[in-house]
DNA sequence: CTTAGTGCAAACCGTTTGCAAATGC
DNA sequence: GCATTTGCAAACGGTTTGCACTAAG
């Protein structure tokens, strides 16, 4: 399953004319044992801890040639940091992103996603990628407030 | 009519023990002078036309002030810059970005904002605002593409 | 007269770049 | 051998902050 990812990436560097290296490898390795969302400092520090030598400007630089390969999904999230998430084969999704807690939640609309075809149709607009994040508070940090606001009452 | 966007910043300002200044009533007035999106360094170089003393910072302040209580509303581009619109009453639209030449389309719809009232309802997420965005390429920049691509395909 | 706001310069922070040395092809 | 990549340090660009000074309430 991971071989295909493997095999994605070189076909693209190749292509590309890029040369394989053992940073990139490495780089890609660890990606792709990561789950959920990974920041470009976390995956450095993973990196690191299999080969300190590798310098952040490489795995910058390697992020970059993932996502052109379609292998990294790159998503901005409320503090203005990007995220990196597995995007190969994976099922689309857009978040909810909790401004207290930064909580990520995913979901996917079919009927979302075929409005947005409509629209850009209509516009005979070329979508290349959409970016569609609702902020707020979720659950679990409404509850928290809730119970702040109770305690603060009780102690008047 | 602009006088209700004024009163609604001065409102803002006396419910947050904040002080109504000349800097800030200025940078109000060239904020609602201007039609579209604006950046932050646009915005500063149209307040330093009226009054070259107001700093950089002010103007950041100010637009920090101007989006908490609603009259502006920030987005942040394809370039990684963020954009400001007046937002006072204003319809709520979402973007089709040109990643190309950077034109901005509106669009809006109904059944999207809906669909999204009820995916928050399901995860108990309370929305506090969107960003819906989709990338690509716009219908002038596909013509243009084209042409190019006559061009050089005849000069052969 | 007390508190908040201003303008400046410096700090910040994630990202990008210039470059000499190292490596892949 | 030639071109690309690497790691470092320095630059970058938009934003934020510390501070002495000024102005609002």
């Amino acid at each position: 399953m991971e071989r295909e990812e493997i095999k994605v990436f070189h076909e693209h560097l190749k292509r590309e004319r890029l040369k394989r290296t053992t940073q990139r490898d490495l780089i890609l390795d660890v990606f792709l044992n990561t789950e959920g969302h990974v920041s470009s400092e976390d995956l450095y520090s993973l990196v690191k801890a299999r080969d300190p030598s590798v310098g952040f400007t490489t795995v910058y630089r390697t992020l970059k040639i993932l996502k052109e390969c379609g292998l990294a999904r790159e998503t901005e999230f409320h503090d203005g940091r990007m995220l990196y998430e597995n995007d190969y084969k994976h099922t689309h999704h857009d978040h909810l992103i909790c401004t207290q807690c930064g909580a990520l939640i995913e979901f996917y609309n079919e009927q979302i996603e075929r409005l947005q075809d409509e629209i850009t149709r209509h516009y005979r607009f070329k979508p290349a990628h959409h970016s569609h994040r609702i902020f707020g508070i979720c659950a679990d940090c409404q509850k928290a407030e809730k119970a702040a606001e109770k305690a603060r009452v009780s102690s008047r």
